[in-house]
DNA sequence: AAGTGGTCTAGACCACAAA
DNA sequence: TTGTGGTCTAGACCACTTG
């Protein structure tokens, strides 16, 4: 009696697609079908060479492409095999809150309600993680779909990390409108709970004290120098966060466009 | 005048790391740091190739593992560009309870509210979402730290995806950890949202009615087939969701031990 | 038309972990 | 000790897109 695994279809079927891709696809079908559970040992490098008639780099390339993607976990030696399912990750998409509401037919508005500048506040938690103490904007402002009441936000920049922040006019622009075109890549992290709106909270966004709300903070990190931070509070029934969670599709990556900058070379 | 690039440094520091490492790391340094801004063109894979003294598919690994990162895009006889920062995307964990609770020190609880067996009810919004009807299992449940109420949980389990869900004693262990070891590779989705506890809820969760909680959705599919759904419901001061963003790292990769299956060979 | 990225080959050497 | 994955080379052809 014979326990060798269900046989791979060496991609007949998928023309189009390159070669990597579709070895990948199949092994990516073996796994997600369960034909393969965890912890079975998927064939080879050498052994997809001969079954594809490839090149070993490019069954390598089929193979890393599961490993990017989570599915299989590599070891010297022994082989490749199959993961257990990460279904405690997933990808999140925090969206851009004017084009949230735009995207829901209604008018996006902005309201500043405060901002001072001073020094930083070791004091306060959240403002401490973002690291060093130095001078800071802080704002308080509403965010308005249809001029109701959509978030609250309150807001820390740094100054030394965003100095260009003094001379905006986040009466005219929110400050994460602003800093979108004026922060490069960076780090950070979210933190997503539960609240009861405060006497003052619940008043700018037309609620009822006590009420729930959504709270989203953001810190963002630039080379590990804290840039900013914002806290945004949404009615319970305003708003609400999807995160998906998915193996890698092996489909074809397609390219957007990019705008150019002009530059020597 | 020239308005050439800030020079590479050609990875000489960083002894150690794979060459297409140290190449991706330099270029990634490049991007983070701000001197290549979005838009910038970064060397061609045949500049890399004279610059580092190495054959182009080993450019050619470095770049593309920046492009998987998602910090540049490539664009054939144009180059590649640094992108946009994706600040509005963030990986979720989504902890176990049980995990979680004991990595707090609390003892972990699992009380079984109810349970019943019945066809699908097409009528309910979150059970439509996972598609087909079919006959399914309902389970309400308590997740206790130290005792005292934690998460309140309500789950739907298609019987015809998993059967032996039938048999199974979810006075004694959780929905989701039996699901654990009885689903394969799986997709999914996360709504994350606030809510006002209701007037059973509250009293399960011991809080008064109103009271602000997160709230945790989540439907379950596998091979685009319905498994299960969940929704727990968290008191706003016990429970908070932590999801970070940053770039790819570029630090060399390491295995973890992967429990071996029996089969044949 | 020219030159880029996308893909692939047929080798090679090494480190490392399992047998 | 053996054989796997990890890395790398020096070529090659193709598709596509931009200039």
């Amino acid at each position: 009696m014979n326990v060798s695994a269900p046989s791979l279809n060496t991609g007949a079927g998928r023309p189009g697609l390159p070669l990597h891709a579709r070895i990948s696809a199949d092994l990516a079908g073996m796994i997600r079908s369960g034909a393969w559970p965890p912890g079975w040992r998927i064939p080879f490098e050498h052994e997809l060479m001969s079954q594809y008639g490839c090149a070993r780099a490019t069954a390598g390339k089929a193979v890393q492409a599961l490993a990017d993607a989570g599915l299989i976990e590599r070891r010297r030696r022994a082989g490749s095999f199959v993961a257990r399912p990460p279904i405690q990750t997933a990808v999140l998409e925090i969206p851009e809150l004017q084009a949230e509401v735009t995207a829901r037919g209604q008018a996006y508005g902005w309201t500043l309600i405060g901002r001072c500048e001073r020094g930083a506040d070791r004091g306060r938690p959240d403002e401490a993680m973002l690291g060093e103490a130095g001078p800071c904007l802080e704002i308080e402002g509403l965010h308005l779909a249809d001029g109701r009441p959509f978030a609250l936000e309150s807001r820390i920049i740094s100054l030394d990390a965003a100095p260009e922040a003094r001379d905006a006019d986040f009466a005219a622009v929110s400050p994460g409108g602003w800093l979108l075109g004026h922060v490069a890549w960076s780090e950070g992290e979210h933190r997503i709970g539960a609240a009861g709106a405060d006497r003052a909270q619940s008043a700018h966004l037309g609620l009822r004290a006590g009420a729930p709300c959504l709270s989203l903070r953001r810190w963002t990190w630039r080379q590990g120098r804290g840039v900013t931070f914002v806290r945004l509070l949404f009615p319970a029934d305003a708003f609400e966060l999807a995160a998906r969670f998915a193996p890698r599709t092996f489909a074809p990556r397609t390219f957007g466009p990019v705008d150019d900058k002009a530059q020597g070379g």
